[in-house]
DNA sequence: TGCTGGGCAAATTACGGTGTTTTGTCTAGT
DNA sequence: ACTAGACAAAACACCGTAATTTGCCCAGCA
């Protein structure tokens, strides 16, 4: 696995190595299910030898973990890209956030076959029995986008909002709940008073 | 399989079968996994015929969503308890029903083996998934719990608290974090104010 | 009437062997 | 760096067969 770039070309060309393969993984996973996929398909359909595949990516399972940290710095940034463009409101920084990420999550390859129920692999544990991984590096995310745009509220109930945020997103995904504009509401409605009240406290300390 | 119970006793007998069944599945489940017990060892282990099992319960899957049923009813009554037993106090319900509800998770032996990883059926998916069921008869018996408690809030506030409270529930039990006394005071903590906002919204609408 | 216990076909699962595919690594070549 | 070819080892797909289990029917019995 190479790790050290010697020049800005060259983590450059590793860069577009990388995203070309998991692009590659995407489109795939469009059409057929991860277990019918190999790593030589992988590697042709990106074009690439299927040593190189190997050289970046260590292993198969090192590929799958890979595409789903890739998938979820997706769905992370949109979501960011949410709270940081809501104008500071809470109400509607919750609303705007959960319901992109439901969204995103009905388009996503891996989610719907996830989703469907079909799942030879033992896809389903990784984000929730073994969805530990998951669940810190996307609350950490969350919590970054959070306070970036409260600065004044405490860490404590940052990161406490945040991992609520993230074990109610994926309980979502995994189990929709009818309209998407009608659960982000619902959400945005049920933690709105938390995180008013939040930014209320740490106002009052600050002052 | 018998529906009509024509007298109290033949009831109470039919239940009698039913629980003796379901607690026999309960201790064989603390030492072998679902896939290894037979309807056989079932029946023999509730000292029944095998007939009778087939009579009482239809089929093998049909015993398994009762015995979730079963499972999913002694947590429910015990959380209930905790919010009718917390004094009216919302944040000190939300908690002690939080950390009932993470205590007998883990001693329970059909979750431990889904948390464990070690799941060949389809279980896993059951309570996620596949978890529409649960999750709704578990909200609906804790929106019950609750509005007795707090007989002036809205419907549709109990509803969304109910709901999310079981999806965090069912979040925790496939994925636990860290102390469930922690836990609990943190849910507590995130959903506290929602719910004395919407107690006070209600005395605001009937005052 | 409700439970038992035996019996039984059909479905499911376990096993063993075979051939193929795929993974993961190593090499020489560009 | 990437490719292309080769390779052993592991994983996987079939296949037929045997054993187990399910689900149901029925006769007997309290």
């Amino acid at each position: 696995m190479a790790t050290t770039p010697r020049s800005p070309y060259q983590a450059a060309a590793r860069q577009l190595l990388r995203t070309t393969l998991l692009e590659t993984a995407r489109e795939l996973l469009r059409e057929r299910r991860w277990n019918d996929i190999t790593m030589a398909d992988l590697a042709s359909g990106a074009g690439v030898s299927r040593q190189t595949l190997y050289n970046e990516f260590g292993s198969r399972d090192g590929f799958v973990q890979a595409y789903l940290l890739y998938d979820a710095d997706r769905i992370l940034s949109a979501v960011e890209d949410a709270i940081e463009s809501a104008g500071g409101d809470p109400a509607t920084a919750l609303e705007r956030a959960f319901l992109v990420f439901l969204e995103m999550i009905v388009q996503d390859p891996l989610a719907v076959t996830v989703i469907s129920g079909d799942d030879p692999d033992g896809l389903l544990a990784l984000v929730t029995t073994r969805g530990g991984p998951v669940l810190r590096i996307a609350a950490d995310r969350l919590a970054g986008a959070i306070s970036r745009t409260w600065t004044q509220a405490a860490d404590a109930d940052v990161q406490l909002l945040s991992v609520t945020l993230v074990r109610l997103a994926l309980s979502h995904a995994t189990l929709p709940d009818g309209d998407p504009a009608e659960t982000a509401a619902s959400i945005a409605k049920l933690l709105t008073p938390f995180a008013e009240l939040a930014l209320l406290r740490a106002a009052v300390d600050a002052g």
